[in-house]
DNA sequence: AAAATTTGTCCGAAATTTCGGGAATTTTTA
DNA sequence: TAAAAATTCCCGAAATTTCGGACAAATTTT
């Protein structure tokens, strides 16, 4: 599970408390003191959620809000408010915050905000990963002729072999359950060569 | 997005006015009044949440969290406590609840935090389906023998070409760029027969 | 109902693949 | 360094695959 927490903050007491209490319950706190210097940070595929103040000296909440969604539409951010502020922060939800804590809130209340961000942030990375990963084993080939496909997969199952067998190529043919001369043949025709399989680990 | 709410409350009042609640926002909401009677819709890869009182006549919260544990480790719970009971609430956030609402609690706050169980499950959800179709699409064939796992996958290739041609050898054939004799041949080597790819839709 | 098209099967020649044997060369092992 | 093993290539016979032609049966179109 990520365990990265962009903390934007222009207070810098609330703000080294903030981390104190993340770093307790082995959390990854990374403090910023306003949005200019948060910036950077945001990206796509950041590891980890955003908590950041509402009310700020140079931008607002809103703007980090608006900026992370421009980076990565599912960034879970979390927004700190003042008691006066809580409509304010409603909107935000609405308009795509993940959630809000009033300000000042128990630590518990706010690790357990924080943990439900990250679970979500670690869900949607993950979900990321497992599709791309379907995607290419996915792009297998659609379209050809019967024998180019049939050639395209017997490549790939040969170089699985050479790989296997480190770039032995009788290894390899017997894992196949052909004769080497065979597979010599079939090799020759992919011009694929053994040694490029071979020592797979350093040099 | 998933919007089933499993509401376990034995407060008939209390019930009918979170159903409301929900439909209001578009959920939908499934009301019982306690465990014995919600038992039956518990079950692993339930498209929604949990939403259980803690405090009941007959069981409390924590038999509803870990019933529901044991039928699906990662079904999100949501606790309904009073304001006594809000240590409570937090040692069963431990043991794996997801959230938990004091009660009286505004509407806006409960659907709040409905909102974020139903998305952290729909995510949930998602991943699991993902991965089952990676599994599946990955099972190809990792042993046997070099033409074992080619003629599996002619056969595959073959299928796939007849089921998107209708049953139709001939377009099949010529989608593979081979004769149709070809084909016929093929087809005869792995008893695939033409009729039973015929008529997708309908009869 | 007749005509036209498609299906499914068989045949046989040409092309390709398989595979054992052999042998020169390189790499690994002892 | 000597021996053992693996690589890479060539050959040729046996087996398999490809593919066009032909044709009866089944289906669809007209």
């Amino acid at each position: 599970m990520f365990k990265k927490v962009l903390i934007i903050e222009d207070d810098a007491m609330l703000r080294s408390s903030i981390v104190q209490t993340l770093e307790l319950e082995d959390l990854e706190p990374i403090p910023t003191n306003g949005f200019t210097q948060a910036r950077r940070s945001i990206r796509h595929n950041f590891r980890g959620v955003i908590l950041s103040d509402i009310k700020m000296p140079d931008h607002d909440g809103f703007d980090v809000l608006r900026f992370a969604q421009t980076k990565d539409e599912e960034l879970p951010v979390i927004l700190l408010t003042g008691h006066s502020d809580v409509p304010t922060a409603k909107r935000a939800i609405k308009e795509g915050a993940y959630d809000y804590l009033e300000k000042p809130c128990a630590p518990d209340t706010m690790i357990e905000a924080l943990h439900r961000a990250l679970k979500q942030r670690t869900l949607i990375m993950e979900n990321r990963e497992v599709r791309d990963e379907l995607e290419q084993t996915n792009s297998d080939q659609t379209e050809g002729t019967l024998s180019e496909r049939l050639e395209m997969h017997e490549r790939r199952i040969i170089e699985e072999a050479l790989s296997d067998a480190d770039g032995k190529v009788a290894i390899a043919a017997e894992a196949l359950g052909i004769p080497r001369n065979t597979l010599y043949d079939r090799m020759g025709k992919f011009n694929i060569v053994a040694k490029a399989f071979r020592k797979p680990t350093g040099n």
